[in-house]
DNA sequence: TAGGTGTTTCTTGGTCCAACAAATAAAGAT
DNA sequence: ATCTTTATTTGTTGGACCAAGAAACACCTA
């Protein structure tokens, strides 16, 4: 009902489907109105030709959407299946490292970031616990015994998934969720594993002094410079994309 | 979790993996070594066929299972292009259903687009524009002809929608889509046909009125203002524990 | 006869080919 | 400069074949 096939237009409903975008929204119709559960098999290719009144190929092109989309797991000789994978799929899509994260994508995440990391300091300071401080402490010292980039921003994005969880908001939260494995993928652009064990780890506990002497604006100078200071790896770097 | 699991394509060799898998890494391996950036255009399918020896149908697969992971945009006649909309397609995956609206989600979700639309006030007065007014202004004359409680909270979020898109921040925009449906349901929460009329009504009035006098405090007054009043509908109301 | 075994046939997804339609960019004509 | 034609490219269709698993079947043995 939320999404849409391929198409990203905002028009909902439009004569400007394609007829692969049709079948797609024809078989999660199927899906919802049969009840269909996760294990349950989905008539074969070929059924849902005469059913949709498509070409195999159409129907085959909407296939690989379901099932790049984790809404379907097709084996050969098997048939088509429903599962729920949405959220493996979800992580998966950064998986392609061939990628770069494109400037907008890095400034328009680390904008929100801060908006809601920097933009809280007064409900920060509110909240905040001893054992906030303790804990966010703990997790930034893990950054010295860190073997690679991987794990490096695992334990980065922990801290900050920490700081964010005193605000005891459960929207924040699950957005950071959806958002882990692009913050991920920004965490470790154009950082070593000296950086993060130098300068993102005292970046951090400065953050962390901040908040602990309760010093709003140290605590806010601090953390907006953390996230922003990946940007000096997009200095030169120039596209417009009409 | 990078590169070994997922479900199909577990061997880099040539046993085991389909042929449009096998496409699919080609053009990712042809994104990176030409080092195309956000914007450039990939080769025709018809080329991609010759210089991968795959027939068309299967780059054509490929192209889908790329498009349904937002890396490619490809328009009839025009070509593929490459895009990043992976993030965007995160959140369409993780869609979480309309969820019941208890007081501390309603609170949680209303703290966060507070948090995003009063916290950015500094921004919105650089980036504002004469046509977002009108815009916004259009928007809200359209809660005089609602019929439904339906009718009126899309009304409600376009011009929420309509304000954050100011931001010009595709992350956000993306936050706000994924939250849609809570959204819509927290606006309708106590609220009468005539309440959109008449109160919702001027008091977004009032922020574009703001907004167009460049008044900086009214406008964090009155949007605060908005956003918090649906509180009242949960003064008295008891709910069950978590 | 009952039960297991090996063979055959059928089904199904995977791939390829050859068309045609629609849309649009580019070249050509006026 | 504007309109028209052409050519290119994606979208879609239908058909064909293959390989591998499933299912049905025949067969043999105890």
């Amino acid at each position: 009902m939320s999404t849409e096939g391929s198409s990203e237009s905002g028009k909902t409903g439009s004569a400007g489907e394609s007829a692969v975008d049709v079948v797609v929204q024809q078989i999660r119709n199927l899906i919802a109105t049969s009840k269909l559960k996760v294990g349950d098999h989905l008539p074969t290719e070929r059924d849902l030709c005469a059913q949709f009144n498509a070409s195999r190929n159409t129907v085959r092109e909407a296939m690989r959407i379901l099932k790049a989309y984790g809404l379907v797991d097709v084996r050969p000789k098997i048939g088509a299946t429903i599962t729920d994978n949405r959220m493996t799929r979800a992580f998966e899509l950064f998986s392609f490292n061939t990628m770069e994260i494109s400037r907008k994508t890095f400034s328009d995440v680390q904008d929100f970031r801060s908006l809601v990391e920097v933009g809280s300091a007064d409900l920060f300071f509110d909240r905040l616990r001893q054992e906030d401080l303790d804990d966010l402490s703990e997790i930034n010292a893990k950054l010295a015994e860190i073997h690679d980039l991987n794990e490096a921003s695992e334990i980065d994005y922990a801290f900050h998934m920490r700081l964010v969880s005193i605000l005891d908001n459960h929207a924040v939260l699950d957005v950071y969720a959806v958002m882990k494995p692009v913050i991920l993928r920004i965490m470790q652009k154009g950082k070593t594993r000296r950086i993060f064990k130098t300068e993102t780890f005292s970046e951090h506990q400065g953050v962390v002094d901040a908040l602990a002497a309760r010093d709003r604006l140290a605590f806010q100078y601090r953390l907006r410079s953390h996230l922003m200071i990946g940007f000096r790896f997009f200095s030169e770097e120039m596209e417009e994309s009409a």
